[in-house]
DNA sequence: TAGATTGTTAATCGATTAACAATC
DNA sequence: TAGATTGTTAATCGATTAACAATC
């Protein structure tokens, strides 16, 4: 009834291919992914299972074996390159390519996210931006222009969009879902604090920093 | 060296009192929060184990068993009344107060993040926004007037602030996080994309829509 | 009552960890 | 060589799930 849920199958992790990664594998090896892209940027070139764990907060046991399962891509006393780990893991999770992200909301929260490396530095473009306010249409956002809902359906389809970013407010949310969905997105990341409903072939992911700074404050706390 | 991880000591979620959540459970009570937060917002009165599993991809029964362990919060045949599971679980996770959290960087996503509900609805309140850049200062968001880095120590002790938010280009957030660490705030939530070298006592969660989206991608294209 | 949904059990599966030989 | 760190094993612990009686 509500988000379309990830629903894994039982994965294999030991490199032999077909099999789906189990959600943890597919989860943990994205934030090393993280991790290293930006250990890349600080010119770092190699890096030891320890020290990935300093950063992710993953036991660096399970990061080795995370890694092993699919080939033995470090040095023993050295630790693991830095570039070579990226593509390896980018060929695991087959997002080595580029992909094209939708943008809705030109307000505060869109223009950061449009002008920031986070999605960029991950293979993920910005083509378009959408907002419901005619006095934003036509506005520069870096080098995209701010377009009318209604182009919403043509240029999914004509951009390739698999992924459609919500930066409204929650009020907006759902009616934009909708046509995200009916233009044919199957990824919807909500920035808002609505709860959408979506039909289940389509993923929901909910952002939600306040959850995680509860989460943090009880070890605080405690 | 890196990031001050949190570290749970096992951990008995049978309701009996004094020991630490698991890290799972903590983060799973969290996400029910979220969603009780919202759905109170939309007027529904009671949600069932199956809703709450369609919204946070949790699976019922264990949302059953999460919430069982520290009382009898259900009525068969009806589900959780939102209201109460919302106090309930605040106490679980003792965060029914307020917390003071200060900002740094007013740029679009620091105004973003000071004018969204996100934060406020869980009890967080922004008290303090600071940038480095001069011409900034004594700007308005929403409330709260932007204050010079050099304010920082004196409002996080003035203050109580546990929890600092940066909202800055990666290349200015480690020696912020310096500052903040300096200040006393033992929670920093990073939006940027740097690494962040905090002494073990400090949290840091570093915010990665972009490592969801590759997360999610996976399960879509495979 | 009939239908729905909780609370709980029992069985399984995957995650986690310590330890250490292999080896760079 | 000596030190460091991987790759891997084995043992444990917690998460997950199906199933169903209890009961609203």
């Amino acid at each position: 009834m509500a988000s379309g849920d990830v629903i894994p199958q039982s994965a294999r992790a030991d490199g032999t291919g077909q099999d789906r990664l189990s959600l943890g594998v597919a989860a943990r090896l994205s934030r090393y992914l993280q991790v290293l892209t930006q250990a890349k940027k600080m010119g770092k070139e190699t890096i030891s299972s320890q020290e990935l764990s300093d950063y992710t907060h993953v036991n660096s046991t399970q990061i080795r074996r995370d890694l092993s399962g699919f080939g033995k891509f470090g040095k023993r006393g050295v630790g693991y390159n830095v570039d070579s780990l990226v593509s390896q893991i980018r060929k695991i999770l087959r997002t080595a390519g580029q992909h094209n992200i939708a943008l809705f909301g030109a307000g505060h929260l869109g223009k950061a996210i449009a002008s920031s490396d986070i999605f960029a530095d991950h293979g993920f473009r910005v083509v378009a931006i959408f907002d419901s306010d005619p006095a934003k249409i036509g506005e520069k956002v870096g080098t995209v222009t701010v377009r009318p809902a209604e182009d919403l359906k043509h240029v999914v389809s004509e951009e390739d969009i698999v992924v459609g970013v919500l930066a409204v407010p929650g009020a907006a949310a759902q009616p934009i879902a909708d046509q995200l969905v009916e233009a044919g997105v199957k990824i919807i990341f909500n920035y808002s604090e609505a709860l959408l409903q979506v039909p289940p072939e389509v993923t929901v992911h909910t952002s939600s920093p306040a959850v995680d700074l509860l989460y943090a404050l009880y070890f605080y706390l405690t």
